[in-house]
Formats: C-alpha cells, structure tokens, sequence
DNA sequence: CTTGCAACATACCAAGCGGTTGGTTATTAT
DNA sequence: ATAATAACCAACCGCTTGGTATGTTGCAAG
C-alpha cells in the first residue's frame, strides 16, 4: 500500500472509532488530526469534506463490517442458532465498555437519519440488505419454521430488538441487562421453529 | 400563573420540543430564545445552565408524561391487552413525522447516557420505574400468563423492542415498518399468556 | 534537468455556540 | 413611599467548529 493510501486508510479507522464513540456531530475533525498525527491539509487532501469523511467511513468500515458479522451468523446449517450463537458471543465477547458504546449502524441512524439524507439513504441499504439476508436464511429452513411466520416481520422484530437492548443498557452501563434481554431475544428466536 | 413562572413553563415546553426533535446537543438556545420571544437573560435567569434546563425539561415534561402514558396502558383489567391496544394506537395515532422522530426518552439515551452522568441516572431511574410498573401489572395477572416467564426480562424486551422499532424507522421515514415490528411485538405479548 | 502534480503543512477565517456582564423595568414587602 | 429583589434585556466574550487559501516538499514522467 503507498503512503498516501496508508494515511488515508488510517484517517478511516480512526474516524471510525471517533464516530463509534462520539457519534458523528460530536466527532472533531482536530481530534482525528491529533490522532493519526497530520495536518488538516491532509485530510482535506483525501476527504473534500466532514460528510464526505463520514459517507466513506459509514462505505469502507462499517457496511463491510456488518455484512461480514451478520453472514457468518446466517451462512451456517441452522441459522436459528447462528444468529442465537451470534448474540451470546455479542454479550461474552464484548466488553462492558463496548457494549454501552453501541451498535455504530443503529447509532448512526439514531443521530443522522433525520438530519441528512446521504446517511439515511445508506443505513437504509444497509439494514435492507442484512433483514434480507436474514429472510434468506429462514426460507432456506422455511421446512423446520412455524407456518403462520412473516417472515421479513420476524427478521425486523429481531434486529429492532437487538438494537433496543444496546439502547437500552447505555443508561445502566451494565452488561447485565443486555444479557437479559439477548436472553429473551433466544427464546423468541427458538421458538419459530416448529 | 405568575407572568414569571408563565415564561419558565413555555421555556420548558419549547425546549422539549426542540430536544425532542434535534437531540439535547444540537438544540440550540438561540432557537428557544427566538420560540419564545425572549432574551438571553431570561432564561439565563430562570437556569443557570443548558444542562440545568435540559434537565429540568426531562423531570417537569417528560418524566410525568411518561407515567401517566404508561401508567393508562396499565391501568386495565388486563394489562396485556392494555399494551397492545397502547402499541397500537402509537401507530395509529402518530403522524409519520412523529414516529420518525423517535421516543424522547429512548433519543436521550442514545445520545446523552454515555456523556452526562446526570442524564444518565433520570433516564435510568426513569426506565426502572416503568419497568417495575410493567412488571406489577404482570404480577396481577400471574395466573393467567405462563409459569416459565423471567417478568423483569420479559418487560425489558418488550421496551427494548419498542424502542428499536422506532429507531428503525427513522431510516426508513416510514410507518409501515413500525407498524410491523409492533404486530410482531403484540403476537409475542399475547403469547405470554397461558 | 526540469516540469508538474500528488501529498502534504501552516495559518487563517466566519459562524455559531454556551455563558457573562451591566444595566433596566416591574413587582412586592415594609 | 421607598427599598429590595425578581424578572428581564442588549451587548459582548472566549472558544471551538468545519472549511479555505497559500505555501512547501518529494516523486515521477518527459
């Protein structure tokens, strides 16, 4: 990789972080410059603007992200456990102060979807293109799923609640009640099968 | 009501709008200030900070606003139902661009748990009580609803839920996907019961 | 060897922010 | 009636922000 793409790949991971941690409004570009140590004519030598900086993060760090997460969760002979494996490894694996940090897509779309159509537009590909993704692995075991089940419905109940109980346990800061609700999340999610 | 405490309600009032709609840090005073037609000084004697006013916006406006909303839900003979109906008619009631701008309370703890302490013990304080009010409800009626159930996590995920399928929608500026996470959430509660 | 552009650095700018200061008007208690 | 204080206003302040204009360095092609 040259230097000028290795700067630029180091702008993004930072950036990404910030935006993880601070959402992007309260993200400065100065604390990105100090982070990755350069002066603001570099990032304004890759990134024609803040929006644009957060467009290629949201592009190049977290879309790729996801999609990988979530399909090694559904690209398994039982998806119904995948995804009930996927989000006990969430609760084990992370810890407590990732977990408050939150999901970067649903924050995302929590602070920008009704401030800027760019990020709206994104997230909603995103999050259409993973519940797809889920309805895909559901009908591939439709045999072994209850009859009655809408299936895009299902998938969206569980990605909302997914993303409420990270909501939810960033005023305990606790693992605890995350864990709970993921638990109850397993049950739900056990039980469309037949 | 005095002229005074006149101006701090429509202070208070407006504010809660305007964090309603733009999150606590990108409401602006100078915006309040134009709403309400005064100055600077006004405010500034009626709060001393914008931390102060926000606060005092989520326990004189949103707090009682939240009992009594939940507490009416709850308030039946069969709380079940109560929920339900209560879900229901969120969707049904609200306008689009109400259901795209989100739960004040579930907006502040996105955006305001992990960066002020103070916030982040009312909303948590808050959750709890209406958690535990949940949970009473339930305990009434614990001869009708499944022996199996955890309630406290059972109540978790159902404001988990609610919450996410509001935050999903807000990329999607769309009813139609709220309306479809909630007739999942009412199958779930109902199927608490025996 | 030089020309040209990519890849930066430095210094600066206007705008908006929360907050303060000093003063004025209105109300209330004595 | 007067003193005191509550209620309010206009102007200003320091600071940070995203963004820009200008300058410098280094490599690479001609």
């Amino acid at each position: 990789m040259s230097d000028a793409e290795q700067t630029r790949q180091n702008i993004l991971t930072v950036a990404a972080d910030e935006i993880h941690q601070h959402g992007f409004k309260a993200t400065s570009l100065s604390v990105i410059l100090n982070r990755c140590e350069i002066s603001k004519g570099a990032l304004y030598h890759h990134f024609s603007s803040k929006m644009a900086l957060g467009y290629a993060v949201f592009e190049e760090i977290y879309t790729p992200m996801f999609l990988e997460l979530w399909q090694s969760a559904l690209a398994v002979d039982d998806p119904i456990e995948g995804l009930c494996d996927f989000f006990t490894a969430i609760t084990e694996q992370m810890s407590c102060s990732e977990v408050v940090c939150g999901c970067p897509l649903n924050n995302l779309c929590e602070e920008m979807a009704n401030v800027d159509e760019g990020f709206r537009l994104r997230i909603l590909a995103l999050q259409e293109q993973l519940n797809q993704s889920i309805v895909d692995a559901f009908e591939k075991i439709s045999d072994d799923l209850r009859a009655d089940l809408a299936l895009s419905q299902v998938s969206y109940f569980i990605v909302a609640t997914l993303n409420g109980a990270t909501t939810l346990c960033k005023s305990s800061r606790n693992k605890a009640l995350f864990q709970q609700v993921i638990a109850e999340l397993c049950l739900y999610t056990r039980a469309l099968k037949k």
